[in-house]
DNA sequence: AAGTGGTCTAGACCACGGC
DNA sequence: CCGTGGTCTAGACCACTTT
């Protein structure tokens, strides 16, 4: 995976469309067939099959076939907005800023950023809503440099990943979220509607682009009544005894309760 | 990956040895070099360091070679018992059982363990420490049928994974794990040394063993202010458009504040 | 230019599932 | 039995990094 009109980017594609045609459960052509018809070579199929089993779109079955996958109910985490994260989840996602501010960035959040404490930072905080019921409370730092003529009406109406992409021509690469524990304050129990010190997570979240530059900073309260992690944990590859390292990293997933 | 005796694990073997024996920042071999050296093809040794990457061994540098990578400082959450989660971030685990009985398992358990809810089922309350800190409260369900003579001073002096492996010949397969945020009771607070409603993380486990079936049900109250969990987050995969579903999982960890 | 990882090929044989 | 996925091969050429 990497060169964009790379074969195996184009089969991906195939593929996907190919599953989205098709109902769960169904089993897709055999890979000796189906990678004839993509002409291409059987392991450069199976390599982007093997993503897509990965991914959770495709289960194998040895000897049987590759079948079109249950949507899982837990969708996994990934480095999308709260917005599309909603939508996966079958909700209507929506916002509400509640404050746009350019200020410097001071101390901590200087670290945070990895830029200096007098950079001008946009801080916004947004209440945010599936099906209109407030499910989190964000605030969301990126430098000012980046994102130039940001409005509140921007970020109630689209993605603001989207807008990195389309309108800063910012490309993600990873991020590291922490995720504790908490109880809401009283602020945020009256904006989300919850009573005073009710247990909520807290998650803090560094975004980098592909160059390895932060993006942005969020901290996100998310009650905890109406969100659950899930993770599915894998069986460790075995090895004759333990080492000083760990095996396989497990998934993570948000849903609903 | 499968067969025990595949060409694949024993190149893993090998090159997690090697890891091993290396400090973190050396290069490997060249791939072309190393499949020689270990007599296979190319296209297998770099099936295996593939595997490797994505577990946190290795990185790749395109054009200059693959490294022994840092040791995550959040070491992903693998299948292990608690014992084996505090040895691998440099803690001394040790845990205290406050309970251990064998009743029926009534309607609710039933149904988590997929069983009658008659059947006699092992419930053990165990406060667990690290460094004698106490960190958390387990309490296990798992089938009285299988682990006959399992004793409170077993599951004090040996992780329980190790013993259903080890005596029982139970294989691990998957499990799921649910985490909420939470408040302590009274009780869980007394038994952690924690004010009463500190936050805290809950976990609700079921695992499986290979053929699919539950093995256990592990409730676990996690204190807040020593626990914390990491997420990586994955730059998604590029698609032309948004679809139904979603990228790359991303990995979770979990590490000390 | 030389060396490295990244991608891809056109086969081969094995292991499992279902008819 | 046959069709399926699982593993593996011995190359080829491309893209990137380093010298």
């Amino acid at each position: 995976m990497s060169a964009w009109g790379s074969k195996s980017e184009r089969v991906r594609e195939h593929v996907l469309d190919l599953v989205e045609t098709m109902a769960v459960g169904d089993r897709i052509p055999a890979e000796r067939k189906l990678a004839e018809e993509l002409d291409v070579s059987r392991m450069t199929l199976r390599g982007v099959i093997d993503d897509l089993v990965r991914e959770g779109y495709l289960n194998r079955r040895h000897g049987s076939g590759s079948y079109v996958a249950e949507p899982k109910i837990a969708q996994p985490l990934t480095m999308t907005s709260f917005s599309d994260d909603m939508r996966l989840r079958g909700f209507v996602p929506s916002g509400r800023t509640l404050e746009l501010v350019t200020v410097a960035a001071g101390a901590r959040l200087a670290r945070r950023l990895q830029v200096s404490p007098t950079e001008p930072v946009v801080r916004a905080l947004r209440l945010r809503l599936a099906d209109d019921v407030p499910m989190a409370i964000e605030t969301l730092h990126v430098l000012a440099a980046l994102v130039p003529g940001l409005t509140a009406d921007d970020l109630e109406h689209s993605s603001f990943y989207d807008l990195l992409a389309a309108r800063y021509g910012v490309q993600l690469g990873t991020g590291a979220q922490v995720i504790e524990p908490t109880v809401t304050s009283e602020e945020e129990s009256a904006r989300l509607g919850v009573p005073v010190h009710s247990p909520a997570f807290l998650f803090e979240r560094t975004t980098r682009d592909s160059a390895g530059a932060v993006v942005e900073f969020v901290r996100s309260i998310y009650r905890g009544d109406r969100y659950q992690l899930t993770a599915t944990l894998l069986a460790p590859k075995r090895r004759d005894q333990d080492r000083a390292r760990s095996g396989p990293a497990p998934t993570i997933a948000e849903s609903h309760s």
